[in-house]
DNA sequence: TTCCTAAATTAGATTTAGTCTAAATATCAA
DNA sequence: TTGATATTTAGACTAAATCTAATTTAGGAA
């Protein structure tokens, strides 16, 4: 698991010269504006912020290597309601799951290792090898009052 | 939880006419047509089979039917590694999950009661009334004489 | 049954996310 | 330092899904 931008740079350096891929300068800034979000970013969002502050790496660029990132555990994707792709850091222990408010669009973001266990048996049922999974709730906010502001990510 | 088409067209009638939505004979169609497919299909196949035919229903009223279908609870819709939507008919008592090869595109189905126990535990925790879920584990087949033919849906 | 209005349908245009292309550029092993 | 080849790039392209505005239809009222 990734805990810091030190550590992440590491492991996407080590990830990489292990696959005999280069390390480019584009490459470590993708990474670094990845970093910065807070919250869960699509990939056009990602470019469109980095020529806002005045980056020049390209839209296939960004978009290559956010799966790149993917790959290498730095990332998660995520397709919520079968839109654009977003994207996120991936810090904890677990790799997080999540609810979201049809309604309002409010995503609550929450941990469950039994999730895991699951995976784990359907996985050794059916002669698979997991890399990742997701889960997604959908549903309503049960206090109305809560579920006004369009609070989306 | 959907048995048949009679039960099919019972259960979007009386969707329909509650929601005072006009029941109307492109509406049947798109159902009936949706409840012949055996596997996963996308909107634009479904149009396309409807055209092949003799079907005369438009791909707007295609894509807007099986939004209607999936509201109703007749049909699930998927986004598997964020490719467009694909429906398929919900038969069973559970809301059944999917494990993807993604080497090969295989997908297998899976029913596990613990994991709405699990989605009704979060809920509960956060407030939320759940409609629905999508659970997808992503990995490879274990045995590579069974991760070659694309058997893909 | 006829009439009327709002809802639904339509063909085709548009939008949007994402991929592809082929020329220019940069990495890194030798 | 050099050269093979991986990467980057701008912009073209694709595919899914949505939108538009003209036409048709469902179904309630009379
Ligand atoms: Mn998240
Ligand atoms: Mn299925
Ligand atoms: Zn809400
Ligand atoms: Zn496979």
């Amino acid at each position: 698991m990734v805990f810091n931008i030190i550590h992440a740079k590491q492991i996407f350096t080590d990830f990489l010269r292990k696959g005999s891929y280069r390390v480019t300068s584009e490459r470590s800034e993708v990474l670094e504006f990845a970093f910065k979000q807070v919250q869960h970013f699509s990939a056009d969002e990602l470019f469109l912020a980095m020529k806002n502050e005045g980056s020049n790496v390209s839209r296939a660029t960004v978009y290559n290597t956010l799966e790149l990132l993917v790959k290498c555990g730095i990332l998660s994707k995520h397709n919520f309601l079968g839109k654009e792709s977003r994207y996120e850091k991936n810090l904890g222990a677990i790799e997080h799951d999540h609810l979201i408010c049809v309604n309002c669009g409010k995503i609550i973001e929450f941990d469950n290792a039994e999730i895991l266990k699951i995976q784990e048996n359907i996985c050794e049922k059916y002669g698979f090898v997991a890399i990742n999974h997701s889960f997604i709730t959908y549903g309503f906010c049960k206090n109305p009052d809560e579920c006004k502001t369009n609070g989306k990510d």
